[in-house]
DNA sequence: CTTGTTTGGTGCGAAATGGAACTATATTGA
DNA sequence: TCAATATAGTTCCATTTCGCACCAAACAAG
């Protein structure tokens, strides 16, 4: 019987280095023109957590630089995809807030994603996904907290 | 009960996506200044698939523009971790070699990575990794082979 | 052959990434 | 209270990423 090996790590951050790639083409062949992954990521973040939040609170959910979020935030204000309003709370800080043109163009990508989507349940079973969920959700949770703060 | 719901793959999409920033970030602490993570899957792809590859065979394993590996390649060459020679088997394409420093480069990379992945370890239980890791790779080696020709 | 097409690789330019330094506001503590 | 420190965000800049256009070698068909 092998020794438990640290090296397993390694391996699987392998494989999810590849399939984010892959993952990643899927999602960006579905954005209109202009729009890269990270720009829909905080689009998503806003409907799915909480729109208003401000953009360190998403750099840090993303795990991005502050100055990515700055850069990413931009490019969705002048496409007219988001709104920043000063903080009432925190005159340091802002908040980000979705217009409906933003809300239109994620519900827009999810859409046409499903089929993209479907066609991968086709011939990937999606039990063996669910089963791998919540292993996945707690090692990323782990090595959240684990990052030297 | 729930029906098979595709959408279970954008979520582990999401997942695989915050696991890939956060262990990259780990990767990049330990690697010497002027390589970052690209950099290092390359010394470590002709370590361990082969070394003599051609540019176009690691850009396809690794799912990125050719015009991507070209600069990657670019750096690694003018920091002498490898070199390439002509392909006399084809006028077009060169073949890439680790040179000795490249390969010392990577085994300390790795080395210097083991404590890292090691404290990861005492905090995770390895049995959960070693249960997902076949799904990923299957999951891999599935959307690689779907993805259109 | 030789002409049309495919393939490997590069140069260039636009956009993205992220570190360093900076400003402004908030918080902490003596 | 007010000085020291911490935090949110931006600007600036070097580097990375990657699409497009291009060249040269290979291959395919007539």
């Amino acid at each position: 019987m092998a020794e438990p090996n640290p090296a397993v790590f390694f391996e699987v951050f392998t494989e999810i280095g590849i399939i984010e790639q892959l993952s990643r083409a899927l999602l960006e062949a579905q954005l209109p023109a202009g729009l890269i992954a990270p720009h829909f990521t905080v689009l998503n973040h806003l409907t799915r957590v909480a729109d208003g939040r401000t953009p360190m609170e998403m750099a840090r959910a993303f795990q991005i630089p502050k100055t990515s979020m700055t850069h990413t935030l931009k490019v969705l204000e002048a496409q007219g995809l988001v709104e920043t309003r000063a903080n009432p709370e925190d005159g340091r800080s802002k908040r980000v807030w979705l217009t409906d043109k933003g809300r239109d163009v994620r519900a827009r990508t999810i859409a046409s994603l499903a089929p993209v989507l479907a066609e991968l349940a086709a011939g990937f079973d999606i039990e063996r996904l669910l089963e791998i969920k919540p292993v996945l959700t707690d090692l990323r949770v782990f090595m959240d907290a684990a990052r030297d703060p």
